[in-house]
DNA sequence: TAATTATATATAGCAAGGTATATAAATGGA
DNA sequence: TCCATTTATATACCTTGCTATATATAATTA
């Protein structure tokens, strides 16, 4: 029989959920959505990068990254620049705006992750973000070698 | 500075992802999506189970689980009833076709589960598990003190 | 070089989550 | 009993993800 409340699958989904809840209640003041201020943590990193580098950064699907690039360019975090050396390419560049939510951003996200570990000795967090790059790590094995 | 592969609510939100993907290949097949089957774990347990009941089980909002409960009946796994004692309610009654994939379909979920845990021994696995719940009952009750 | 193949984006369409509202039925008081 | 409040659903609209296709530009190869 199965019990969700110790199926791995079931928590990840109800935490994540959660996780995503808490990030958008702190952020969106800030005018900004989850899956854009993933997106800035890596052009915050590295300005110009195109769509085709965010989405093997991020691990999401390429029509699931034009679409929040395409959300993100309409609310003024970025502009998208013809590349250079590709006519088919774009390179997405952060406007000022974008750039001044960094810190904010970063903070409003380390907040929650504060709430979600309070009680958590540093042991824990440590073992709990272990346990889950390893699962992380053992699903890509297991969807991507297509 | 923020590093997001040591971020509890980023690799959250990447191994759910992951979970997800797993889990709808292998229920595909069987012509049911994700949120289905979390809704299916509790009506095979109890079926007949209202809206309202299944928000508070499953802990998503109540659009959510309309939208999902109108798929489902479009999908022939569930069967709405007036409820007896409650004008404004509806009973979801499991169908004969809902109740023959208890079985393939907790086999997934399962399969996806073992295949995310490889490599882990049982502690790991506990602790991963419990790590998990405790996560989530903190970030429940930041959020729902409202 | 011409033709094929690969790569970068875009778009359509659907599921699942969420917020915000609306409506109808049930409940509780005054 | 009548009115206000609460509860059960439904709906509109938005974001994020995914799959499947389409298109244009590179790159490769015959």
């Amino acid at each position: 029989m199965f019990d969700k409340d110790f199926s791995a699958g079931y928590l990840a989904n109800h935490m994540a959920r959660l996780f995503a809840i808490g990030l958008q209640r702190r952020i969106a003041p800030l005018n900004l959505a989850p899956a854009q201020f993933m997106t800035l943590l890596e052009l915050w990193e590295d300005d110009g990068l195109t769509q085709a580098e965010l989405v093997g950064r991020l691990d999401v699907e390429q029509a699931t990254m034009a679409n929040t690039l395409k959300r993100m360019a309409r609310d003024g975090l970025i502009e998208r620049k013809p590349h250079p050396k590709d006519g088919r390419a774009q390179q997405n560049w952060l406007t000022e705006r974008a750039r001044s939510l960094q810190e904010p951003a970063t903070k409003a996200a380390s907040a929650v992750n504060e709430a979600a570990l309070a009680g958590l000795t540093q042991w824990e967090r440590t073992a709990l973000i272990e346990l889950m790059r390893n699962t992380i790590a053992n699903l890509q094995k297991t969807q991507r070698p297509s």
